[in-house]
DNA sequence: TTCTGTCAACTAACATGTCAGTTGAAAAAT
DNA sequence: ATTTTTCAACTGACATGTTAGTTGACAGAA
C-alpha cells in the first residue's frame, strides 16, 4: 500500500491557534477531500519534515483523527487511512437519515421566510449550474442546502454531528461524483424537499428527505466493486 | 474551583493496552460518573504522579476528551472538566431523541421474539427492584433497556453514537436521580414503549419514546438552580 | 520451489527537557 | 482602602531522547 502524499496537506503557517489543532485540520481536511486516499500509510515523520514541526503536534492530531474513525494506529507499526467500508456507510447513512429527518421535521414545524428565501435561492445557484459544475462546487452547494436546514433548528450542534457521523459517506460521495445525470437529479429531489417544508407537509417533508439521503447507500455496492483497494474486505 | 480528586481515578496498570486509552477511559468513567465534577480543575500533574507514568499518555488522553467536550483546555493555564449548560443539554437531547426514536422505529418494524424477551426480562429486574435500587443499579438498567433497542437494529455504530451525544445528557441525569418516584415512572414508560412495539405500533412507539426522552429536559431548569457551580452562565 | 527462522530497520509509545503564555497574590502607587 | 503593577510559580505546548513491539526481506532448511 502507498504512502499519503505529504505535499497535498495545506500549510499551516499562516494560521494560528495550537500547532497540534492546525495539524489536525490539516491531515482531516486532506483525508475527507481523498487526497489522502483510504489504505494509504501515514508517515509521522514525513508529516513532521514537511510540515516542519515535530512529533508531539503530528502525534496528538494522529490520535484524536483515531478517536473519530478516519484513521487506523497500529501500535508499533503504523498509521493508515481508515479505509471505507459498505457496511460502515449504510450504517453512517442510518444515522445521517435520522438527524436529516429530525432536521427537516423541525424545520417544516417552524419555517420562516427567511428560511425559505435562503433554500430557494440555494436552488436557483443549483440550477444556474448544472451543467458546468466542478466537483468541489457541487458538494460546497449541496453542503450548503443541507446546512440551512440545520440552522434554522437552532440546535448548534446538529450541524457538526451531521458532519461527525457523515464523514464516511461524504468520502463515498466524492468518488460518485463523476455519475452522468445524478446532478440534476440531486437538484430535484432538493426541489422537492423545500416544496414539502413550504406546504407545511411534515410527513411529505420527511418522506423526500429520506428518500434522498438514501440515494447514497443505494449506488455503494458498485462503487465498492469498481475500487476494491479504498474498501476493506 | 477545586481540584478534580485523582483518588477516585480507577487504576489503570491491571488492564493492557496503550496507557494513553486506559487513561482516556479512567478519566472519561471518572467525568461521566460526576466523581470529577464539571468545572474542576484537572491537574495533569496529579494525574501523572497519582498514576505513575510520565506527561504524554495524560496529554493525549485529555486532548481526546478535549475533542469530545468533555474537557475544556485553556492553554498555558489549566484544563478543566467542562461545565454542564442548559441548552447544550437541550440540544444534546435533540439529538439523541432523533436516533433513539430512529432506532425504536426500525425496531418495530422489525421485532422478534428474541428482542421481546430480552425487554420483558429487563424490565421485569426494574420491576422487582423498583423499590430498592441504587444509582448505579438504576442506571445500568436504564442503560440495558435502550441498548437492547439500539443493538437490535444491527447497526452497531447507533449505540456508541448515542452514547457519544449523551455524555452531557447522562452526567445530568446522574444529579436528577433521588428526585422521589421518578423511579417508577420511567419503568412505566418503558413498559409503554415495549407494548407499542409488541403490537407493532410504529407512530406509538415513536411517540412513547419521544415522551420517555423528553423527560429529562422538562425537569432540567431547576436543575441548574439546584447546582449552579455545575452549570455555566 | 516453499516454508521457516532470523534479524535489522522502522514505527508508535512513552519519558523527559525546555519554553512561552497565564495567573493570582504580593508590592507599590494612588 | 483601592487600584495598578510586578513577578514568581504554574500550566500546557512543543522538541527531543529512548524503548519496545512489529514487519518484511533474506538466508537457510525441507
Amino acid at each position: 500500500m502507498p504512502d499519503a502524499d505529504v505535499n497535498k496537506l495545506k500549510d499551516v503557517k499562516e494560521l494560528d491557534g495550537p500547532l497540534a489543532d492546525r495539524v489536525y485540520d490539516a491531515v482531516k481536511s486532506a483525508i475527507l477531500r481523498l487526497d489522502f486516499l483510504p489504505g494509504e500509510t501515514i508517515r509521522k515523520s514525513s508529516v513532521c519534515t514537511h510540515l516542519g514541526l515535530s512529533r508531539s503536534p503530528v502525534s496528538d492530531a494522529l490520535s484524536r483523527l483515531s478517536g473519530e474513525g478516519l484513521v487506523d494506529i497500529y501500535p508499533q507499526s503504523g498509521s493508515r487511512v481508515s479505509r471505507l467500508s459498505v457496511a460502515a456507510i449504510h450504517e453512517d447513512s442510518f444515522l445521517r437519515e435520522a438527524l436529516e429527518v429530525a432536521a427537516v421535521r423541525h424545520a417544516t414545524e417552524h419555517v420562516t421566510d427567511a428560511m425559505l428565501d435562503a433554500l430557494d435561492r440555494n436552488i436557483g445557484v443549483q440550477l444556474e449550474m448544472v451543467e458546468e459544475m466542478d466537483d468541489d462546487t457541487f458538494i460546497a452547494t449541496d453542503t450548503a442546502f443541507h446546512e440551512i436546514i440545520m440552522q434554522s433548528t437552532n440546535v448548534s450542534r446538529l450541524w457538526p454531528t451531521v458532519r461527525a457521523v457523515s464523514q464516511n459517506v461524504d468520502r463515498a460521495r466524492r468518488l460518485l461524483l463523476p455519475e452522468e445525470g445524478r446532478l440534476a437529479e440531486t437538484v430535484a429531489e432538493h426541489s422537492e424537499i423545500v416544496a414539502a417544508i413550504r406546504n407545511r407537509d411534515v410527513a411529505a417533508a420527511e418522506e423526500a428527505m429520506r428518500r434522498h439521503v438514501r440515494e447514497l447507500p443505494a449506488r455503494l455496492v458498485p462503487l465498492a466493486e469498481a475500487y476494491p483497494d479504498l474498501f476493506s474486505s
